[in-house]
DNA sequence: GTCTATAGAGAGATAGAC
DNA sequence: GTCTATCTCTCTATAGAC
């Protein structure tokens, strides 16, 4: 019931979906879904909720391990590229929420970001005193929104948008190669942050 | 007109976008909208085809510009972040776009993003046979979901769900700070792979 | 070219039988 | 709990006056 809500409102999002997919998907009948949810959006939040609960879920253990500051954070990147790649739709929904989210309308997610935001800023605060820090770094915003972009994109936009792939970037060795590329990024931007600020293209590898 | 489209289409999605509002914000009335285009489609069809034919218009100069091979993909680079961070619209769009590409249903933008994927394989074909070029690289596949997801995200996400920021991310200091991260992504991606592509976190930077 | 008025379809939500 | 039938509303698209 709530799978086939997920299938239905990542493929064509919320205002596209229809009730009658979603039973018929599910195995009952339209009148019957609204026994167990209000309303439409009832039925959305559930979903959203599921899944953010999920990936909550997967992150938290990789925090709260004991450990130094980067192997936490490292393993974090690596439960969120592991939890994206295996729920393409989570991608999707995802990427409809952002783009929902204008200043003014408060969209639901915000609800779901807030936690990671708060999470992202206490490690980054930690990182400040970290004797591997040095000089002044980026606001987390880039590195959150570069690591999310990236693996949102990797997931939801390679397997339908780049023609004759050959391969399945779903696949564990694809996606093990984007997580060690989010994995460097993520080094780079919190623990080996950017010498020379400007730099424009020279002709020169650096 | 098409202004007000894009505004509405951005902010809410093609489902949810009024033709009523449309009208409203463009200064006229629903019938006279559809005077000037068959349905609604068809307004939606041209707003996309405006803001790709920017995009490619970005772009063009800069890998047409004569030099090395790096220096004309580093500037495309730029380009393209600076034309997304000056057009939130079209970085919302493109999430809608994205989102809805599933692996049936061929999405409009698809017809768009060809001409892009064909190019990166290009420029990636001319990587293979460059000097500065060493090692196995990732198909540009990775290179090209990193870049647009990452620069997309930062545009869209971080100005509305990113709470009390404290700073103007579309800013150009900021959108700076972005152009050289993605700068330095595509520089190790394309010239510079990654050497060992394991090593999960080990509580050491690299 | 722009408008008012309206036709017509689609879909969310409810009533009530079983 | 699940269904059929129906109500109701919204929104696209068209007809036709000006």
């Amino acid at each position: 019931m709530l799978d086939a809500a997920e299938e239905r409102f990542a493929a064509v999002g919320f205002a596209a979906t229809r009730l009658e997919d979603v039973a018929e998907q599910a195995g009952l009948r339209r009148a019957s879904l609204l026994y167990y949810f209000a309303d439409k959006r009832a039925l959305y939040d559930a979903v959203l909720e599921r899944l953010f609960e999920g990936l909550r879920e997967s992150i938290r253990p990789a925090l709260s391990t004991p450990g130094p500051l980067q192997s936490r954070v490292e393993a974090a990147v690596c439960a969120w590229v592991d939890f994206v790649g295996a729920r393409p739709s989570f991608a999707r929904l995802l990427l409809r929420e952002v783009a929902d989210a204008t200043p003014d309308a408060e969209p639901a997610v915000l609800r779901h970001t807030r936690s990671f935001a708060e999470l992202i800023e206490k490690v980054v605060a930690e990182t400040e005193g970290d004797p591997l820090h040095e000089g002044p770094s980026l606001h987390p915003a880039h590195l959150a929104s570069t690591i999310a972009g990236a693996t949102v994109f990797f997931v939801a936009v390679v397997p339908t948008l780049v023609p004759n792939l050959g391969f399945d970037p779903l696949s564990s060795d694809q996606l093990d190669a984007h997580r060690d590329e989010v994995l460097r990024i993520t080094r780079r931007l919190l623990w080996n942050p950017p010498p020379n600020p400007k730099a424009p293209a020279t002709g020169e590898p650096s």
